[in-house]
RNA sequence: GGCGGCGUAGCUCAGCGGUAGAGCAGGCGGCUCAUAAUCGCCGGGUCACAGGUUCGAAUCCUGUCGCCGCCA
């Protein structure tokens, strides 16, 4: 029975290019996820986007002398290129600043005024005599009340770490006008009643979360339980984001916060009527029975657990989160990764120099699942040299060269199977419901290893045989053995394709079939009525293979076989290394 | 200070109540179809430390030490 899964990723703010600890904290995993569901036939969608608004944005804006859309127009396209290089297959990936996204929100936010979920309330700000406006915390900087650090911004002090309050910065400037004129005014603004949403969401966090990894639901639970939650403002006094649909506030704009995690949502109606089924997104978001997931880093954990499914509620009508895989940090020799300090591995420039299926290897190898881990280029050589080269790539190549060679490259007519022969080919059955078990329950490093671990065998397998001396002897036992290891790469092209698909597409053509296995991929433009941007789509509708254990036609013609992936040069971890503190000398 | 996590073979980690595991590194051997790839064997650990629960604990509980996050 096939069932609806909206697949969801965190929304990556458009200010800069995305670093391999965003692609293993969520993206990698949430394609993982839905390029699997849907070889098993289930009705998936996958959507996210860019998330345009904030002071992110803004001040990156100011930096460069630009406006905060000249900033979403450089690097969004740069997400539509990574997703189509690293093979992320949403079926949407759009972004906040859209007609639509803003008229969803709008309706979002009257609606949780018209429930009673929004209160009016007055709280203190910066206020800049010179400029006469209110300072948003990254518009205000001075000295850390609790390290004395001079250069501390509002909303965090780089010395020492701490969130901070902008009102309690001492000495505070103005970041727009450089000037010292300020004053502490009070303001108004609407904020979410999340106090009444903890009992709701209480209720909600007791039934069915056997499911989720245990770190999300326990710290969900005391949040929820022990922590009274506050109301949180939503609307801010800056020129940037989303008007807020009330008279006499027009001045104010929404809260990002308020806005991204909309997204989810918006993104469903828009992938509907571009795709002409203005009704569609109601299969995932209003049928009790659909699953939605949501994969996210840590840090995003309180946002998508409680903040989300309380804005759910108070909206009323809409599905909450079936499972919130949220994954943990990956750190790059023994060091955080970080923009500000230059530490980074961004994605766009590595894959200028490697292929994609290697870093989408490495990093399911070493996914973050249950804490968090570190990524070193030696490993990642490593990995690539001995374990994608050795034993995937070259079981591959291995079967296919003799193949190739020895049966008039076609796939042979296999004679009577031993118990050797069946032991194997229902290994290759079996691993489908095992990796598939894993996946389901979002253990991708675990399903990788069970799929690895089949390859490992089909070695041993052809070790055991020697197709290479039966061939001389008993060319008829070498057919069967050839045609055994042929069926099992196939099924295997099968179980890495979630992984793998680059090399699961090569491996598809050499084994001699028709067709596209990856799914198609293209940008379009999507114009409303005043505004256009850019979007990614998917295709996956023709896809000619599904999770289950293939059957090879004896007979079929082979393609010359290529090697699926290259070896790694071990120097190249050093130079990489290098590479990296070269470039985080004089950050 | 509060909350949480981690501490298992030289290295990276899995196991989370029933006689210590994998990969890599090291040593030896087989094979030659394959990207000198593969396959087999060997050495190597008082599972941080101290108590407790249990017929039985790396695995549960308490405390100590050492790292690391998040929040105050």
């Amino acid at each position: 029975m096939s069932k609806d899964i909206l697949v969801t990723t965190a929304w990556p703010y458009c200010n800069g290019d995305l670093h391999i600890g965003h692609i293993a904290g969520a993206y990698l995993g949430a394609d993982i996820f839905a390029r699997y569901q849907r070889l098993r036939g289930n009705n998936v969608l996958m959507v996210s986007g860019s998330d345009t608004h904030g002071t992110p944005i803004t001040v990156r804006a100011e930096e460069e002398g630009i406006t905060p859309r000249e900033v979403v127009d450089r690097y969004h396209p740069r997400f539509l290129t990574l997703w189509q290089k690293l093979g992320i297959s949403y079926d949407l990936f759009t972004e906040t600043d859209t007609e639509n996204h803003w008229q969803v929100t709008q309706d979002f936010f009257l609606t949780h005024l018209k429930n009673g979920y929004i209160y009016k309330d007055t709280m203190k700000q910066w206020y800049c005599l010179d400029d006469q406006q209110f300072l948003a915390d990254r518009y205000v900087e001075g000295t850390c009340p609790y390290c004395g650090y001079p250069e501390a911004r509002g909303d965090q002090c780089d010395n020492c770490g701490r969130i901070l309050d902008a009102i309690e910065l001492i000495n505070p400037r103005c970041r727009i006008c450089g000037g010292t004129n300020l004053e502490i005014r009070e303001t108004e603004h609407f904020f979410l009643d999340l106090a009444k949403l903890n009992g709701p969401l209480l209720e909600w966090i007791k039934e069915d979360k056997e499911h989720w990894r245990p770190k999300v639901l326990n710290y969900t639970r005391a949040q929820l339980e022990s922590g009274e939650l506050r109301g949180r403002p939503i609307t801010r006094d800056i020129e940037w984001g989303i008007p807020v649909p009330v008279p006499g506030y027009e001045h104010k704009r929404i809260y990002v916060w308020y806005d991204a995690v909309i997204g989810y949502y918006s993104a469903t109606l828009e992938w509907s009527h571009l795709t002409g089924q203005p009704d569609a997104w109601r299969t995932w978001w209003t049928q009790p029975e659909a699953r939605t997931y949501y994969f996210i880093g840590k840090d995003n954990i309180p946002f998508h657990t409680i903040i989300w499914p309380g804005m759910l509620i108070a909206y009323g009508g809409l599905n909450l989160p079936y499972d919130v895989p949220a994954n943990e940090y990956l750190n790059v020799e023994g060091r955080q990764l970080s923009k500000s300090r230059r530490w980074v591995i961004e994605v766009l420039d590595v894959l200028e120099r490697y292929d994609p299926d290697p870093w989408r290897y490495t990093l399911t190898a070493i996914m973050p699942e249950t804490g968090d881990v570190n990524f070193t280029w030696e490993e990642f050589i490593r990995r690539n040299n001995d374990e994608l080269v050795a034993t995937w790539g070259n079981l591959a190549n291995r079967v296919l060269s003799f193949a190739y060679k020895h049966f008039d490259k076609r796939v042979p007519t296999p004679g009577p199977l031993d118990e050797r022969d069946v032991e194997l080919l229902r290994a290759s059955e079996a691993a489908f419901d095992e990796v598939g078990g894993h996946i389901d329950a979002v253990r991708l490093r675990a399903a990788l290893r069970a799929a690895r671990r089949l390859a490992e065998s089909a070695n041993k397998y052809l070790n055991e045989k020697e197709p290479w001396k039966q061939i001389k002897t008993d060319r008829a036992a070498a057919a069967t053995t050839i045609y055994v290891a042929l069926q099992v790469i196939d099924r295997l092209k099968v179980l890495f394709y979630p992984f793998l698909p680059f090399s699961s597409q090569k491996l598809h053509e050499y084994l001699g079939y028709e067709g596209n296995i990856m799914g198609r991929q293209w940008v379009e433009e999507v114009r409303e009525k005043e505004r256009k941007h850019l979007v990614l789509r998917y295709d996956g509708s023709d896809i000619p293979i599904r999770w289950e254990a293939t059957t090879l036609q004896p007979g079929q013609s082979l393609r010359k076989p290529q090697p699926l992936f290259r070896k790694l040069d071990p120097k190249l971890a050093e130079e990489e290394v290098e590479r990296m503190i070269r470039g985080s000398q004089g950050a």
